[in-house]
DNA sequence: CTCCCTATCT
DNA sequence: AAGATAGGGA
């Protein structure tokens, strides 16, 4: 079996063909790799600024098999270099960094890291680095001895016979007798060993294409326009096309999820109407604008606000009632003047209060936010119920 | 021809 | 489910 072959050559002959290539802003750290690097045999060139190492990526893109890289670095943001690196280059990345904190730790392999060293280093690290390439090669076997190719053949046996499998500047250290370029496979582009590699739009690379959604005010987000205000390296027209396909699914599939939600509220405010002595009034305003501009929080007719639900001057408000796309989940929160300032077709929220709803709820994101308050003209002294919410 | 959008594919 | 690809149409 061809995998058992592979991994009898491991570690020794592997090792004396990976290629590292180290970013640091500290000379006397990338010395110290460097030398460690020459012991285990690993060959190894060294950046200061990431820029540097973005410039030798770019200008040959399969010329690395592992890549390391501070997490602070000065001069640019190390984990978009390690976005782009991991999925437009396709290169193992492993981060390193004194921060050790499991947060810090999360991010970077969310954003791709197959690794994460804490600094000091432990030379068995650099001594074992091999197997993040070994295992990409891996994988990559694996998943071509499943399928079959355009000959009906069997990877397996393409393998076996005389078919490169995986990355040509490795294939002396499993088979020495190969040549290049599988049948009709793509020679569109070098790449770097793997094919295409696909986008993954990790939890920050998200939040930056939101936020930026979020700037192109309404549909003026357009792919074209979004990919350039992310001036994120490597990712293209298509792929932000495609996100943004799904992000829109996604907003309507919340939106119908709200509308039922609102149609709710809005019999829940239709019975307050046609009941006289009600305890409480209800006015709703739409939140989803503070998201994008926190300055203030601009009333909206939602749902058919009737005139006479503007409260009279003296009425004290309760509470806030914050809805969400989640069906069955709502929840409520103290709201008070220093919250609002205001009420009815002028009301102003305090941003601040949305942000203290945000860290009451975390897993909640504030849609609409339904004001209630006493209604004077009842004599009631009850409070703070959902009422019928 | 470029770009956007939608449907369809993997 | 998430991302890639195809094709119609502006």
């Amino acid at each position: 079996m061809a995998l058992s072959i592979k991994k009898e050559l491991f570690p020794q002959q592997f090792s004396s063909n990976i290629r590292l290539l180290v970013i640091d802003h500290d000379i006397n750290l990338l010395n110290a790799i460097q030398n460690a690097c020459y012991k285990f045999h690993y060959s190894v060139k060294t950046c200061l600024k990431v820029s540097d190492a973005l410039n030798l990526l770019k200008e040959k893109k399969d010329s690395f098999d592992l890549v390391l890289i501070e997490a602070k670095m000065p001069d640019m943001d190390s984990y978009g270099f390690l976005r782009y690196v991991t999925q437009q280059i396709n290169i193992p990345v492993i981060m390193m960094c004194a921060d050790n904190r499991r947060s810090v730790v999360i991010k970077a392999i969310d954003d791709g890291a197959c690794d994460y060293w804490t600094k000091p280093l432990c030379e068995t690290l650099i001594q074992n680095m091999w197997q993040h390439v070994a295992r990409k090669l891996w994988n990559k076997n694996k998943n071509l001895e499943l399928s079959e190719d355009e000959f009906g053949m069997k990877r397996q046996e393409r393998y076996d016979s005389k078919l490169p499998l995986i990355d040509p500047k490795l294939e002396g250290v499993i088979n020495t007798s190969v040549k290049q370029e599988s049948v009709e496979n793509n020679n569109d582009e070098p790449e770097s060993s793997t094919k295409k590699a696909r986008v993954k739009w990790s939890s920050e690379l998200h939040k930056k294409f939101v936020n930026v959604v979020m700037e192109l005010n309404v549909d003026k987000a357009v792919p074209k326009k979004i990919l350039a205000r992310m001036n994120e390296p490597g990712l293209t027209r298509e792929h932000v096309a495609s996100h943004l396909q799904k992000y829109k699914q996604f907003l309507k599939r919340g939106e119908t999820k709200k509308q039922k939600k609102q149609n709710r509220i809005a019999e829940a405010i239709d019975t307050k109407i046609s009941n006289e002595s009600s305890e409480f009034d209800f006015q709703a305003y739409n939140a989803s604008i503070p998201r994008v501009v926190p300055n203030n929080l601009t009333p909206t007719s939602f749902p058919q606000q009737p005139n006479n639900l503007i409260p009279p001057v003296n009425a004290v408000p309760v509470n806030a009632y914050q809805t969400d796309s989640e069906e069955e989940t709502s929840s409520s929160a103290s709201i008070n003047q220093q919250n609002c300032s205001g009420f009815g077709t002028n009301s102003i929220i305090n941003p601040s209060f949305l942000n203290a709803l945000d860290a009451r709820y975390p897993n909640v994101q504030v849609q609409n936010i339904f004001l209630a308050w006493h209604n004077p003209s009842t004599n009631s002294n009850d409070s703070t119920s959902s009422n019928g919410l």
